[in-house]
DNA sequence: ACCGTATCCGAAACCGGTTTCGGAGCGCAA
DNA sequence: TTGCGCTCCGAAACCGGTTTCGGATACGGT
């Protein structure tokens, strides 16, 4: 209890050597003796000395850790996987003894005013941003600052800095095409804003999907909303009561294919069987869904590690643009998806012909 | 980008006064004019000069900083609180700047010790310890470190240390109540291993329960197994293969929920109608479930906020064992409760007599 | 005996802040 | 004019480490 930890000062004294000697055995330096080196760290094993981090890194000129921006959105709905990557990136910083702060910005200051102060004051060596906007004012701040990063996705142009991303695009046209080839031509995409580059991508690999197959791309057929398990019900309402309803539902997250399914169960139909629906993150939790839901997996389990690998080599020099890792998502085939219904279109209708 | 960042020696030459005029006048006291007052803080803002955080903690005395501690098993299933828990905790240490360390114990070195070097390298000031054993070990070497820290749920003795947490055994006696008053006399228990005191709490509100309500405790009924999906599976499946199984169960959390339901589905019981099952945590999630769960839901949105509040509290000087907080759950009522089923303990018999 | 060269350790500056202490300059009363 | 007190700022110690530099001792060779 009482007792002050034990410091330099005192180690040295105990020793009868100074705090310099005793600092340059403990990290191994060539010119001194064996002999005290020995003698040094047995004697701070056995009174349990322990480095002040704050004096070491103020001395040292870096503070030893990064940062992870959490992002924003974290209502109810909470992100699953920010567990999952903060273990990842606790791991890769552990290695060296690094510290991992998270922060989210202060929303009184405002995003770009804090990161700026974090940066400024010399609390983190390095950054990672998730799920950045299309053009996000923060990679800009960052390299502005000229403060090491590494982005969790991707934005517009994403040349001149360091990200870890997996490619939306090519999911959505995995997905068109694996319901193409179950018979489908009318396919809703259910999307968010358009301001975050993951939804753009995704958009993008939709429509690309849409015409590699020759299908015609109907603006009517997307629908933007939150991405939330209301948005997504609230979005696959509006498709599943147009005049021509899809045949089956992309959906950029898992969450509001979730959402989706609702709105189907509101309308008596039945996913995988009257309308297919597939949704992307490869959650867990689909699995429980009603049906267990059809979904684009990504490889989340890694992610946090080679975030963190990345970012440290940034730190050590690396070139930035060198980084650029772009995973691969693929289909976990579970129930929400199935050839296009033979009364396709029209099962909706004819359902909501006998309901008063 | 080359500027070096002004500190303070550099904001004191531009202003020609020495660095502790500078350093009080920022700092406000009352020994230093109005006049040169304003002229530092303005200069001070226009070159934007930020605190060295190292250094002045390293002065001041404390790192401003508070840990926590992330529950080991990250598995797939990832808890998707923890995001949630992390907003509360940022929010209440954003309104003092203090930053928010994450650890997850470094599997080599063992828990005990990487908290141990965590605190007596001066790094935190404060430690939030998550779903703590029966008996766990942390603790005690929090209170012999003499470093505050509050305690997310309580150990079997909790008196002289503070914690927040929800009440899972009268959650249970609630849940229990419900399923008698639908007519259940054979209430199954599904259950995480015991050394976790969340567990053996769970357990004490099903036992209570029972007797409560007049009914028998038999030691069949009650299954332990790891709590994720796959082993609430394992549980249920044994559970309903009794001669005489359950006509419901209760589950110490909504992921062994989930999995107790796919065992009810493989045996083509209807949850809710056949068999009914409540869960604990009330995930968002759940809303999903095939059928949408019921559950005993925890306020998780306040968790965060009042840990980190009570953890600065203690910091500030306060006496820990004032600050014993305990929610309430509440039964959040979705589908997978009902009455008991007239042919009860029947409908898995006849139905595995016609499969195969 | 003398010089040169390693080997090993102590002295001191430094990182960038905070805080105590003392003293210069001033106004005012005796 | 001397003396007292008050306002305001500079000098310096300190937090706990790291790192550069120089010097003392021992050892080898001639």
């Amino acid at each position: 209890m009482g007792e002050k930890s034990v410091n330099l000062k005192a180690l040295a004294a105990h020793l009868d050597l100074t705090v310099s000697t005793v600092s340059r055995a403990l990290n191994d330096y060539s010119d001194i003796s064996p002999a005290t080196r020995e003698r040094v760290k047995l004697a701070a094993d056995q009174l349990g000395y322990r480095p002040n981090q704050n004096a070491r890194r103020l001395s040292i000129g870096t503070p030893e850790t990064v940062c992870y921006l959490m992002p924003r959105q974290i209502g109810p709905n909470a992100q699953p996987f920010v567990a999952q990557l903060l273990a990842g990136l606790g791991e890769a910083l552990n290695e060296r003894n690094w510290d991992l702060l998270v922060s989210q910005a202060d929303a009184s200051v405002g995003d770009l005013a804090s990161i700026e102060r974090l940066v400024r004051s010399g609390r983190i060596a390095g950054l990672v941003i998730s799920r950045p906007l299309k053009n996000d004012p923060r990679v800009n701040l960052m390299q502005s600052l000229g403060c090491p990063f590494v982005v969790h996705g991707r934005t517009e142009k994403c040349d001149d800095y360091a990200w870890y991303d997996v490619d939306g695009e090519d999911a959505f046209v995995t997905a068109i095409n694996h319901l193409a080839r179950l018979g489908h031509r009318r396919i809703g995409f259910i999307g968010a804003p358009l301001q975050y580059q993951f939804a753009q991508e995704r958009l993008d690999g939709y429509i690309r999907g849409l015409t590699h197959n020759g299908l015609a791309h109907e603006t009517e057929l997307v629908q933007i909303a939150e991405f939330t398990d209301e948005g997504g019900t609230a979005a696959a309402g509006i498709l599943m009561d147009l005049l021509q309803p899809p045949t089956a539902l992309v959906c950029v997250t898992d969450m509001m294919a979730l959402g989706a399914l609702e709105a189907l169960h509101a309308r008596k139909l039945t996913p995988g069987k009257d309308v297919s629906v597939i949704g992307y993150d490869g959650l867990h939790f689909g699995k429980h869904a009603n049906p267990p839901l059809t979904t684009m997996a990504q490889p989340q389990a890694h992610a946090g590690r080679r975030l963190g690998d990345i970012l440290l080599s940034i730190i050590d020099g690396a070139d930035p643009t060198k980084f650029h890792e772009l995973q691969r998502a693929h289909l976990v085939q579970r129930s929400t998806d199935g050839p296009v219904s033979s009364n396709a279109g029209q099962a909706n209708v004819s359902e909501r012909e006998d309901s008063p």
